[in-house]
DNA sequence: GTAATTTTGGAACAAAGATTCCAAATACAC
DNA sequence: GTGTATTTGGAATCTTTGTTCCAAAATTAC
């Protein structure tokens, strides 16, 4: 009986993200958002309840995107050191192809919206955890394999290796030079190296 | 014959980047300014144009401010290694003290607005290039005293410092714990040790 | 084809936004 | 004290914003 829904869910969160990203979430109106996506008020606002909503659905969308692509990028190789140097250079490539300097989401939301809204900060601090922990099992596996130095324990690795790759995604929004990017990263990726 | 200023400017514009660090360009209102600095629209549209002039002159006195802290930190300690522990320290310092979780006013508007207010980018990459400027000058000084390795060149490093820096802020911001805070410090700064 | 149910487009609304404007208040110079 | 130039407070304005609402359109099951 019922009509079924005219669009793809999934596209429109797509959508939905390229816009919070280069507009922030303040910035972007409800209007941009119709226009974007080509739907009417009463559709976004029967599915995602609110503005809100729609934004908290596509920060989560664009995490777990983000989490598989990542997951895609590590399965090309078996060494966890090789892991670690493809997310860095996923991240460059992911910098450069960004014409528009949109960056990431969940950074920007972060640093836009951290201090005032408490579900942005809770997504935020969760998807650096996990990622603290996929690098941080990454380094364990490289230290036992010998790739990586034991110097540092995966934790503290974990940790550092996540901020170098916050660190990272702002400077190469500030600018997005290929070169000074990678040197950023041969350097970061050193204090891996078993001498 | 003129009646003068009844307010400091400077105490305005500190006023106004706590406003703008906490709620982000687009999250604060002509109102909240008013009434956060205390003085009325007129007053505000007289001395800075508009919202958005307010904010640009509150992003650089910040700026200034932030190299002039540095700097006192800085001119603690003759030596360049030191120096720059000093700003990791004191970085985690301000994070600390932060109870609001406002963060830094020049990532997090680079972050809310780079891709859409070209004024804000540019003043964003113009810190960064002074930053690596002056912790590249640090690390040649360090290298020709002997205190840092010269494994990379003073260029390379005084990016991946700043870099690293950034790094620090945001991840203090999602998650303000001393502990791990020094751990990711030590680790970026275990680069600079001559073995 | 018809009925039932849901989506859809767009008008309508109320609240909040930035900005303008002017009369009143103020402070300096003489 | 007087005059002048400037600041100040607050009302007023006009735009944009998020949200609601309802009639029309569309799709499925029978």
């Amino acid at each position: 009986m019922p009509k079924t829904k005219q669009f793809d869910e999934n596209e429109v969160l797509m959508k939905a993200k390229e816009l919070f990203s280069e507009k922030g979430y303040n910035g972007t109106s409800m209007d941009d958002l119709v226009q974007a996506t080509g739907l009417s008020r009463s559709s976004i606002y029967d599915t995602f309840g609110d503005k809100h909503g729609l934004f908290l659905k596509s920060l989560n969308h664009y995490r777990n995107s983000q989490q598989g692509d990542m997951e895609k990028q590590c399965a090309k190789t078996d060494s966890p050191k090789k892991k670690i140097r493809s997310i860095f250079d996923y991240t460059i490539k992911n910098i450069l192809s960004d014409k528009d300097r949109k960056g990431c989401l969940l950074i920007n939301v972060s640093m836009e919206l951290s201090a005032v809204d408490k579900e942005v900060a809770a997504v935020s601090l969760s998807n650096m955890e996990d990622m603290e922990q996929i690098f941080g099992s990454l380094v364990k596996e490289g230290q036992s394999k010998g790739e990586i130095s034991k110097k540092f324990t995966p934790k503290a690795l974990g940790r550092y290796l996540y901020s170098s790759l916050i660190g990272l995604r702002v400077t190469g929004m500030n600018r997005p030079d290929i070169d000074t990017l990678r040197e950023i990263v041969k350097l970061a990726l050193s204090i891996l190296d078993v001498e």
